[in-house]
DNA sequence: AAACCGGGGCC
DNA sequence: GGCCCAGGTTT
């Protein structure tokens, strides 16, 4: 048998039953493939469900409000996936006649949808011949034919494509698309695939030649910065301050509370010297302690400053009054929500 | 082409 | 703590 032919029988025996696959339904394609961008099935799985049953087709999606889609969206990171999906939803709804686009031309124009996920909605939904190119394909092909450019690399990518080519053209493009990510995720695993149960390392140039571990090339270092986050939550008769960020920075959209941040680390003191506005000469009723937050190319060092407030200053218009119980409406980062999960509670302050 | 965007699991 | 994940948009 040869290369496609192993793939395809291994991937009849060995796939998983997942809620997205074997389906045409190209609205329930297109969620599960957004959901999975740079995320797991098992982190995915409760908010594809838990999205499908709030809005279950294009039509109940495009008619939501923005901050009840990204409330569904909240913990999922990678907020701009919500928005487009969302935009994207309106566009099929009011603009294209609620008709979705058929094939891959037509679908990569849609917001949030690149090259990957419209190759892979045009083939699974609607046949089309069209491969996918993931991090499973390029590892699994990197290793199975010896590709040592990375995968940033156009060289490297080309290369894959024009096998990728001649490789579908003999095959059900659905099941041929599926069986090389699925056989990627499963068996041709990042670190430590077990190539003794593999059908293809026969042929297969890195265990052949002991490269397992090295190809995938990977790409060259990427540095953090670190930025200093002050969060002040101010209090008066069960109510406090909250803002919505911007759509520049990280977490677009998402919500949050007042904010003063810095390239350094600042003291209490520091901060009330220079920011008196915000202490309003008093001092706050607790400090929690650091919270550090990673992401992918920066670190967050935050805290949180709870204020007593006799009368709430209008500082900002931006700025938006709610009371502290309704604060579980408003989708937050990560970082806040476990803060309001976790510390608020515990800083003993009566809500 | 390079920078940027979150969060979680795994080793 | 470093690495990776069913990538895409912006500059």
């Amino acid at each position: 048998m040869d290369f496609v032919g192993h793939i395809v029988a291994w991937y009849k025996e060995n796939q998983r039953q997942l809620p997205w696959r074997n389906i045409r339904d190209p609205y329930r394609i297109w969620l599960s493939e957004i959901m999975l961008q740079q995320t797991r099935v098992a982190q995915m799985e409760g908010y594809y469900k838990r999205f499908l049953q709030r809005f279950p087709t294009v039509e109940q999606l495009a008619k939501a409000e923005e901050r009840e889609v990204l409330n569904y969206w909240q913990g999922l990171g990678y907020y701009s996936r919500a928005r487009n999906l969302h935009a994207s939803a309106r566009k099929i709804f009011f603009e294209l006649d609620n008709r979705f686009p058929a094939t891959y031309k037509e679908i990569i124009r849609l917001k949030g949808i690149g090259e990957y996920t419209a190759a892979a909605i045009a083939s699974f939904a609607f046949g089309e011949s069209t491969p996918v190119l993931d991090g499973n394909v390029f590892r699994l092909y990197s290793r199975y034919f010896g590709i040592f450019e990375p995968k940033n690399d156009p060289k490297g990518l080309a290369e894959v494509k024009r096998l990728l080519q001649q490789h579908i053209v003999n095959a059900d493009p659905a099941e041929f698309n599926q069986a090389i990510m699925e056989f990627g995720a499963l068996q041709c695993t990042p670190a430590s695939p077990d190539c003794s149960a593999c059908p293809l390392r026969a042929g297969c140039f890195a265990f052949k030649h002991g490269k397992v571990d090295t190809l995938p090339l990977k790409i060259s270092g990427k540095k953090l910065k670190n930025r200093y986050f002050h969060y002040f939550i101010f209090l008066h008769q069960g109510q406090t301050f909250i803002t919505q960020r911007k759509e520049k920075d990280i977490w677009q959209k998402l919500f949050e509370f007042p904010l003063i941040e810095t390239t350094r680390p600042y003291s209490l003191e520091r901060l009330r010297s220079q920011y008196s506005g915000y202490f309003q000469s008093s001092s706050p009723l607790s400090v929690s302690k650091i919270i550090k937050h990673t992401l992918s190319h920066q670190k967050i060092i935050a805290r949180f400053y709870v204020l007593e407030t006799g009368t709430f200053p209008s500082m900002h218009n931006e700025w938006q009054l709610v009371y502290l119980h309704q604060l579980k409406k408003y989708p937050f980062p990560q970082l806040i929500r476990s803060f309001l999960d976790e510390l608020l509670p515990s800083l003993n302050i009566a809500h």
